[in-house]
DNA sequence: CCGGATCCCTCAAGATACTG
DNA sequence: CAGTATCTTGAGGGATCCGG
């Protein structure tokens, strides 16, 4: 199946630099997008500090523009509780959820065959 | 299936950034692996000027550096044939092959959900 | 106290030019 | 052809401040 573009009129293809599917696939090659759409899938909704000590060496800065990101994407909603102390909650979109699947998927993998890459690179520095 | 990693010991586990995995799926996660690894799959051996070609906006350097960390990695191999002009061929490997299939996936994923993501941009900045 | 915004500085990505 | 060398720029990290 061939999507083609609205906005541009043109098929869709990651290889132009100038596609806009290429510009989304730069934001969810980022780590952070990743990391936060697959702890919410596992998780549900999670506040900014769930997800700021979930996932281990994000800085505010990083966490807060890659929500805001996601956000402007329609990945997911972001609720304000204005209460006091005040309370953020972030929650993956269907569209949203539709993504954490391929991402789940390369995060299993990694994990899965972490062993050969390590073996791999001993043999490589190993000559 | 919970994978204990050789080198640490320790559980699988990207969130935390000191884990093997944390830095291999950093790795996976750069938008030119992805390019790279997607590339690869769907034409077999390519040369360094098929590759450079193919991937549009990526640089001389960052592709050589992307390229010597998939090597190092195991993802790809690279053959040099000393003719003149010189011919250097990459290839997957089999570690490379099954990581290229959920990643033409998150490729085919975001060819598919480009005009919802494109609906959802436009609906935010319209509010 | 929570969820940021802001400032500053570093380091790695990107453009450009050159070479075996 | 397939890179390396050099320089520049800006994205990203750390620390600090702030409104509710």
């Amino acid at each position: 199946m061939q999507t083609i573009v609205a906005s541009s009129g043109l098929p869709a293809d990651v290889y132009s630099a100038k596609c806009p599917t290429r510009q989304v696939l730069d934001h969810i090659a980022g780590k952070w997008t990743i990391l936060i759409v697959d702890a919410l899938l596992a998780t549900g909704t999670m506040r900014y500090s769930d997800l700021s000590r979930r996932i281990g060496g994000v800085s505010q800065k990083m966490l807060t523009q890659t929500l805001r990101q996601l956000e402007a994407d329609g990945f997911l909603t972001r609720t304000i509780h204005p209460t006091i102390p005040p309370r953020v909650e972030y929650e993956l979109t269907p569209l949203g959820r539709s993504l954490a699947v391929p991402i789940a998927a390369l995060r299993r993998w990694t994990e899965e065959h972490i062993n050969e890459i390590e073996e791999a690179r001993s043999a490589g520095t190993a000559s």
